[in-house]
DNA sequence: AAAAGATAATTGCATTTGCAACCATTTTAT
DNA sequence: ATAAAATGGTTGCAAATGCAATTATCTTTT
């Protein structure tokens, strides 16, 4: 018999990550930059031009589908633009636009507003505690779905 | 500066809430249960008769149009019923079938796994710790929110 | 060098979701 | 007692998302 606390885990998760998305639009939308937008945009306002789509989607775990799409937004936007890359035409180069990188300490500003009232009463201790450990539970949860898949191929 | 580790708590739980969905997906669709009916079943089949759609639409925080095409789905799949409270008719009683009774170890299974899999390396003192953690952050993120709102309504 | 397999990205399709607007009923204020 | 406000739930609509299939290109095998 285990029914502890931790079963409820998965339920936070959820309830974080919906709240998360209207924070995100909320704050977002007079830039034309969705929930669905924004951890593209920051993560290629750090690795700019260095990666491909499909990386992308593996960092963030996220549908290429989907990353397809936001990334065509992002482009129509003007945040972003994308050539093929010569030496794989299969490849896309995404390269950040000025216009982006403008905008770089208002998306920061937005994710540590929230970062920091997210975690309001958590010592600077307990914040890197808790990233470090969501970090740790994300790369099991990476691991347990890769593992389902492989068995379906069986 | 504040640049730190914990800045990326936002970034974890999305990825964290994508891969929950496709292994609930995947566990429970011989059931024809989605990912989105999933947290409703499981709270219903503890609190049963006790609670009214938008009672589970905050619990959860989930639009209350989308508690209703859970419910609806849950219902028409035969693991609930609902029916207007006569004492508040606007309001419904919903409950939960013996199917769903039925269904119950199973799901707290699903559950339990995941969560055992996803804490893969962590103390029990830990796996405590994590969840009581990501309790108190959505309860800032609750806050968060209604405070936004309510200064919209100004 | 050609065929088979892998990889990067896109598109089609169906499903899910949230916001707004709405209806019905109950509660509160006057 | 009636009007106004609040509450529980549903529906319309548009946007977002994931899976599957497809295209194009590159890599590996033989």
């Amino acid at each position: 018999m285990t029914i502890t606390n931790s079963n409820s885990i998965g339920k936070w998760i959820s309830v974080l990550y919906r709240y998360s998305q209207i924070y995100i639009d909320k704050e977002l939308k007079s830039y034309n930059i969705g929930p669905g937008q924004f951890p593209f945009l920051i993560l290629l306002l750090k690795s700019n031009g260095i990666t491909t789509q499909d990386w992308l989607s593996k960092c963030l775990n996220i549908d290429k589908a989907t990353t397809t799409r936001a990334l065509t937004k992002l482009e129509r936007s003007g945040y972003i633009t994308r050539k093929v890359n010569p030496i794989d035409k299969r490849a896309r180069i995404v390269t950040v636009t000025d216009k982006a990188v403008k905008l770089k300490p208002i998306l920061h500003q937005i994710s540590e507003t929230w970062t920091t009232k997210l975690t309001a009463g958590f010592s600077d201790w307990e914040k890197e505690l808790i990233a470090t450990m969501l970090e740790k539970l994300a790369g099991n949860a990476e691991h347990i779905i890769r593992e389902e898949l492989s068995i379906d191929e069986k």
